[in-house]
This record gives structure tokens, C-alpha cells and sequence, in this order.
RNA sequence: GGCGCCGUAGCCAAGUGGCUUAAGGCAACGGAUUGCAAAUCCGUCAUUUCGUCGGUUCAAAUCCGACCGGCGCCUCCA
């Protein structure tokens, strides 16, 4: 089966065929950095480094590159109220949202170009679109002129007679079209500014997109990314600018996230990026709350979605659940669908994932190889080899990973691969069951086990999960703890082998209560902190 | 008003014309295993059923229409 992708420009999903073969270039919107990033805008960068990812391992060379926009009025606002420069707000904002990533995992971006950093390449651009008739100054702003665009509003559906009808328009408007947007404005005294040949000023919002794609990926790119709240206008916008600037097409495929929400009834959390700030929906209230986690959902849910006192992902969800639990559950959906974010959902996701970490760890008291630190096939052309295995083994471990690249080339369908990583965790449990690996068995049969672990390895890296050990299980992190755990079980071996059940069973309780729970197998007693 | 999106089991969610008399997870319930548990495995868990009602078709959760319910966008200055 080979790619394809859903294009919100055709509205269809298409065969995915990229401008060079073999190559992709990729341009996701990022944020305006001008404060804390919060968990919605992760869904967009989260979802696209696992296209990255995916593509990389279908076999294809990606430039992925994500923006920063370090200038706008926003910022200005920002900065002004929190009595700082827009400069040093941006760097302080922008090193949140790198830290953000870190911990979702997001690793594959290679270029992240700066705003500020390509004003000369905004300015040709705005140049060549006057010159071309595109564009025209007025008292000192610039501006895009839509109707010189016969093409405007192809990307999201809508003709500029459809825009104005049912909007108000300011009567005062000196612009030709008052649909036309502004490429270049004119600053006010005290506003961070460029000269231009239009006096100062600073770039419009869009321009910053077109001007680094077409200067970092080139004038005609593969894929463009962003959340559904930016396909109008800035999208728009940016396509209509980019196209009359150098008459090609801009971009192949147009891939458009849905937004992240919070609770029944709400508004979006927010986008894959806060271009248009994200206000929250009017009525964005969170249910009421009945138990400590709702509380704590609701006041999550609510300093995410309120604008006042913005809250950084890390604080608001990490402080309570592993990053790779909400990168898990944000690929548990499809992408463009919306997501419902709660604790509780990220509380459900997390039970869901601790098959996987009890594997890992009876597969590294079989093996002695840690999941975590297993190096696996990071391309198809490379996949592991299920030569010499079972043949039943090998079959439906070839039928799993044949139906996860399945789900994923049909337009990235990470919930529908998820399912495959579900199925393997159970044929890998059901193997060492019938081969008794945790009482013996025999080398080959381990070595079997071990090549499976990797096919899984192979699928969960290309989701970018299950890649970090959970924290805190089992001892290790005090000597003396391990040592009275170790006194204690062993103890309790000898009141068991006595047959001495009250004893061993009251042990066990009293360390329960303790929030220690023992397991008993075959080999030993285990035990780990709940 | 315009342009769109969504509605699948208690919950999350895949599937967009026949291969599906609807994946997977969580929860629940049987069984194997265990001294008893836990974990794991096996089984059960939507059978005119995929918001409702019509229609198209040999065939629809999947296409069309209407309706009900939920939601997004309709530009910088809001």
C-alpha cells in the first residue's frame, strides 16, 4: 500500500507524490512566542514530527522546518505589560516552547528560522509583489490586493464576495478591498521596527511564512502543516502571497490538525500554535468538579483555556503524568479529528500503557535487555528480519506490522496503528506464556522473543512512544529501603515456603497498605512502589 | 447569513460502498494459572447495530437529502 494523504486544498485524499522523488520538505506554522506554551499547542508539532518520522522510515530524506515568530503585535502588547522588551519576552517564551517539545519528544525539526531573523527576505518578497501589481503601499502599511488574486480563497473554500457578505466592514477603510491584509505596517514610536522603503515598520502577519519556506525549503514545498483555525485567513493568506510572488505552486499538500478541546461544551484549548492567540470559546467552563482529579482537571483545563495566568505545559499536565503519556494520547485519534483534553482522558491513556512497561520489564528479566535502550531498524528498507523465527510467531508478527504501516499510510492514521502495538504487546505476552521464558525455556526462544521486542520497537519509534521508562517503579533510588524490602521478602519466602500463609499474606497487606505491592512468581517475590 | 467539521458499545477510539454478520484500549464478567492474590493468557462484552428519519444501490456505519445534537472559521484595529 502506498501514501496517501488528505489534502485540504482538493478536499480528497490523494496518492502522495512529492515535487522531487524522494524527497519531502515539510513547513509547520509555530508559535507566536509571546507566552508559556500550553498543551494544545503541542497537538500540531506532535502530530508532524510523527509524519516526519514516518516518512523518514517509508524511506524518504525530510527537511521539516517550524517557525518562530518573534514579532507581533501581540508581543508588543505582551511586553509592554509585563514591562519587558518584545525581544527578551520572545527568547524567554521560546526557550518554553523548546523545553515543550523536548519532553513530548519532538526531535525531528531541523530548521527553526526566526521572524526577525529574515525581514530582508520579507521585504524582497513584499517588493517583487508590488512590482508584480500584487501589492500596494498606503501611508506606509503595505498590502496584498486579493482581487488581483483570481485564485484567492481556493485554499479554504470561500470567494472574497462570500467574506464580506455577513461581515462588518469598517466604512473608513482606505483599502482597495477591505479584504485585502496587510504585508508590511507602519510602526509607532516605541515599536520594535525596520526600515523599509515604505518607512518603518514591522511584517505583516503571513508574510513571515511565505518569505522563510520559500528561502529555507524552497518556492515549492511538499507538505504544509498547521491547525484547522489557520486555514482562514492566515493560510489563505500566505498561499495567495506566495503564489502571485513566484507563480508556482506553493504547496503540494495542505494538512490541517483538528483542535485540541477541553471538556464537554467547551471552546478549543487551543490550536497547534497561538497565531490568532486563543482566546477560549465563550463558555468554556469545565464541568462541575466531583472528585480530586476533576479538580484538578477543571483548574488544568481552565488555566489552559483561560487567558489570564497562563499556565506552561509542564506545570499544568507533566507535573502529573509522563510526557510520552500525552504524546501517546494525542496520536490515540486521528489527526484531523478534535481531541478532548481531560485528565481523566490522560489518566486512561496512562492504565493503557502499563501492559507495555510490565512487558519491558519481563522481557529484560528474560533477556536482560532493557526496551528502553534497544536499538531498533529505523527504516523499512532495513525492517527486522523475521527469518528463522516460529513460523506461527513470525506470521502474525508480519501481519501486525504489515497492518500498522497499512494505518499509517492511509493519511497517517496513528489511532488505527495503535492497535497493532496492542495486538503485538499480547502475541509477545502469549509467546512467553508458551514457552515458559520466565522459568527457563530455551535460548533460541529467548532470542525469538527478543526479535519481536525489536519489530515492536521498530513501529513504537516511528510513533515516537514508549521510549522513556516510567518513573519511579521498584527501588534503586534508596539503599536502605532496598535493603529492608530484600530482608522483608525474604522473610516472608521462608513463611511461605512454611506454608505459613496468615504471615505471608499479612506481610503483603501491611506493605500494600504501605502502597508497596508484592507479586509473587515462579522465580521470587517482586515488588514495586503503586 | 456564508464556508466547513463532528455524532460508532459504560468510557476512549479504528473503520468512509461488499474482504468487517464493526479493530484496539479502559472498565466489567467467566475460565486457565496461583496456597490466596497480582500479572499474564483464553473466552464473553454493539447480531437488522454505527444521532434520527427518509432515499440511492444487488449491497451503506460508509453515498445523497432532511432533521436533532455538538463544534470551528468568516482577517490585523475586535
Amino acid at each position: 500500500m502506498a501514501l496517501r494523504v488528505y489534502n485540504t486544498l482538493t478536499r480528497t485524499k490523494e496518492d502522495f507524490q512529492t515535487v522531487i522523488p524522494g524527497q519531502v520538505s515539510m513547513y509547520l506554522c509555530g508559535p507566536t512566542v509571546y507566552k508559556p506554551a500550553h498543551i494544545g499547542h503541542m497537538v500540531g508539532p506532535v502530530i508532524f514530527d510523527t509524519v516526519k518520522k514516518y516518512l523518514a522510515y517509508s524511506g524518504y530524506v525530510v527537511k521539516f522546518v517550524i517557525n518562530i515568530t518573534d514579532v507581533d503585535d501581540k508581543l508588543i502588547v505582551k511586553a509592554a505589560e509585563k514591562g519587558t522588551t518584545v525581544k527578551a519576552l520572545a527568547e524567554q517564551m521560546t526557550a518554553d516552547y523548546f523545553d515543550n517539545l523536548k519532553l513530548m519528544g519532538v526531535d525531528s525539526i531541523d530548521h527553526f528560522p526566526y521572524a526577525t531573523d529574515h525581514i530582508n527576505d520579507m521585504l524582497e518578497m513584499i517588493q517583487k509583489l508590488i512590482e508584480k501589481g500584487h501589492a500596494y503601499p498606503l501611508n506606509g502599511d503595505v498590502y496584498f490586493a486579493v482581487e488581483t488574486d483570481d485564485d484567492y480563497g481556493k485554499l479554504s473554500n470561500r470567494s472574497i464576495s462570500q467574506m464580506l457578505a455577513g461581515t462588518r466592514v469598517e466604512a473608513n477603510d482606505t483599502k482597495r478591498n477591505p479584504a485585502d491584509f496587510a504585508l508590511w505596517k507602519s510602526s509607532k514610536p516605541g515599536e520594535p521596527a525596520w526600515d523599509s522603503p515604505w518607512g518603518p515598520g514591522r511584517p505583516g502577519w503571513h508574510i513571515e511564512c511565505s518569505a522563510m519556506s520559500a528561502k529555507i525549503l524552497g518556492e515549492s514545498i511538499d507538505i504544509h502543516g498547521g491547525g484547522l483555525d489557520l486555514m482562514f485567513p492566515h493560510h489563505e493568506n500566505e498561499l495567495a502571497q506566495s503564489e502571485c510572488c513566484s507563480g508556482k505552486p506553493f504547496a503540494r499538500y495542505w494538512l490541517h490538525n483538528g483542535l485540541m478541546q477541553s471538556g464537554k461544551g467547551t471552546g478549543k484549548v487551543g490550536g497547534a500554535h497561538s497565531k490568532h492567540g486563543d482566546a477560549p470559546a465563550s463558555g468554556a467552563t469545565v464541568g462541575s468538579p466531583s472528585s480530586a482529579e476533576d479538580t484538578a482537571a477543571a483548574q488544568i483545563a481552565g488555566k489552559l483555556a483561560g487567558s489570564a495566568g497562563a499556565e506552561s505545559v509542564k506545570t499544568a499536565v507533566f507535573a502529573h503524568h509522563a510526557p510520552e503519556v500525552v504524546r501517546f494520547f494525542l496520536l490515540s485519534t486521528h489527526y484531523r479529528s478534535p481531541i478532548d483534553f481531560s485528565m481523566e482522558n490522560i489518566s486512561a491513556t496512562e492504565k493503557s500503557l502499563e501492559g507495555f512497561y510490565r512487558l519491558f520489564e519481563t522481557v529484560e528479566r528474560i533477556a536482560g535487555v532493557s526496551y528502553f535502550g534497544l536499538a531498533a531498524p529505523t527504516t523499512q528498507a532495513t525492517a527486522t528480519s523475521l527469518e528463522g523465527l516460529p513460523p506461527e510467531f513470525a506470521a502474525v508478527l508480519v501481519e501486525q506490522r504489515t497492518k500498522f504501516l497499512d494505518a499509517m499510510d492511509d493519511d497517517f492514521s496513528t489511532g488505527g496503528a495503535t492497535a497493532c502495538l496492542f495486538e503485538i504487546r499480547r502475541i509477545l505476552n502469549s509467546f512467553i506464556n508458551d514457552k515458559k521464558l520466565e522459568i527457563g525455556g530455551a535460548e533460541a526462544d529467548k532470542a525469538a522473543l527478543l526479535t519481536g521486542v525489536r519489530l515492536l520497537k521498530e513501529l513504537t519509534n516511528i510513533l515516537g512512544v514508549l521510549k522513556t521508562a516510567p518513573a519511579k517503579k521498584g527501588g534503586t533510588s534508596d539503599g536502605l529501603a532496598d535493603g529492608l524490602m530484600a530482608l522483608i521478602l525474604d522473610i516472608r519466602a521462608d513463611a511461605r515456603t512454611n506454608k505459613n500463609w496468615p504471615v505471608a499474606d499479612k506481610i503483603r497487606n501491611a506493605l500494600k497498605a504501605l502502597n508497596i505491592v508484592v507479586e509473587d512468581s515462579p522465580t521470587g517475590a517482586r515488588w514495586t512502589r503503586g
